[in-house]
DNA sequence: CTGTGACTGTACTATTTAGTACAGTAGAGG
DNA sequence: CCTCTACTGTACTAAATAGTACAGTCACAG
């Protein structure tokens, strides 16, 4: 990890290489783009990039810790403590969805490609428990608001929550459709409401 | 697509060719191994590869299909036309990944890594369709033996336990433990059987 | 101004890559 | 035994790749 750039010039050309990196690697795969389609797509050239990049693996990183952010700011309902409604978070992420083109997921497109390289993994890892936690907490919300069964165990339901929407969010990508995703959305928000089920709520190992 | 082989011995370099990409590409993605790491893992030489394929999209075309064939072998309750238990296909699931080592899904592993050959996508979104199909013909088992509700579309349950698996596999891959996978095939298949659920049955677009 | 450190442009290297060329060998059918 | 085709070994090429070297330029503190 190099040192941050200091000056508004710097901010924005590191801010340049991120973003277009995140892009391609989102679209073609981690190990996708080369550091030369990198730089042609945002605009900079090789040394400003080593400027703020340690190698490609550093950049890599960098970018995980981008599609977090992007993924956090589309799922508002997430961390508004006055949200307890798994429907507009559900929305939410339709949303965003549809705006992406039905892409993949920004950060579960990820999801193997990173077992070779344990410094990604364990941040993709870390990631993706911050994000199960937030949605614990949606759900713990709700639960205290009478609108999930009061047996739930918030983390494992935000961790069910969490795969119905990865399993949704390929099958949509697949087909370029949202449906898969809706109704893996839905059912996985039945399975936690419908008042004769007993599953969901048994005890984390 | 160049002609299979006709001898025994064509038939065990292919097949030799085959499983050791398949091998490298789903654990380290699709575009990872290079043609000589294929050639050396299975211990065959580089004429031997252009022999069978035309080039190494040939190659990962063959890798789907070969795929598709281990996770149908996995999952023997999607052909038995006696068997109408989610459970029982659930078991199998489990069993599959338990002994892959909480590996990623054969084929799901792919999905967001062939955008950009319009001929694997094609083929890989075929094969899914083809696996959730299967499933649809389960679910139709297991409606017209009362098991699930009666107003639950076979070919929408089937997708959306599809999308259980991925998603669930995905974070049981991170974590390195079933239970994420446990977890959401058990609530996929409480959406199917609650008796006051609703959603589900949404007719397909 | 002016020096200093942040930032940038350009040329280069060593390695790896997919794919080709071509001369073989193996082994089944005649 | 012979021959013909399926199959295999080895050497090669042209392009792409991550990363380095180094000489610059920019802009703000003194």
């Amino acid at each position: 990890m190099k040192a941050p750039p200091v000056t508004e010039r710097g901010r924005r050309t590191r801010a340049a290489i991120v973003t277009a990196a995140a892009e391609l690697m989102h679209r073609h795969g981690l190990a996708g783009p080369s550091i030369d389609d990198v730089l042609a797509a945002s605009g900079t050239g090789k040394s400003q990039l080593y400027h703020y990049f340690d190698s490609r693996q550093d950049l890599a990183a960098a970018v995980l810790y981008h599609q977090f952010d992007r993924v956090m700011e589309s799922q508002p309902a997430l961390h508004d403590p006055a949200c307890a409604d798994l429907r507009a978070w559900r929305d939410q992420v339709l949303a965003a969805h549809r705006d992406s083109g039905y892409g993949t997921c920004p950060l579960g497109a990820f999801v193997g490609q990173v077992d070779d390289e344990p410094e990604l993994r364990s941040i993709l890892a870390e990631l993706f428990d911050r994000w199960a936690g937030s949605l614990a907490g949606l759900v713990m919300r709700a639960r205290d608001d009478g609108r999930v069964r009061s047996d739930i165990y918030p983390d494992d339901a935000g961790g069910m929550l969490l795969a119905a929407l990865e399993g949704g969010t390929i099958l949509a990508h697949l087909h370029r459709q949202s449906a898969p995703l809706e109704r893996s959305l839905d059912s996985a928000i039945v399975a936690l409401t419908a008042k004769d089920a007993s599953i969901v709520h048994s005890q984390s190992d």
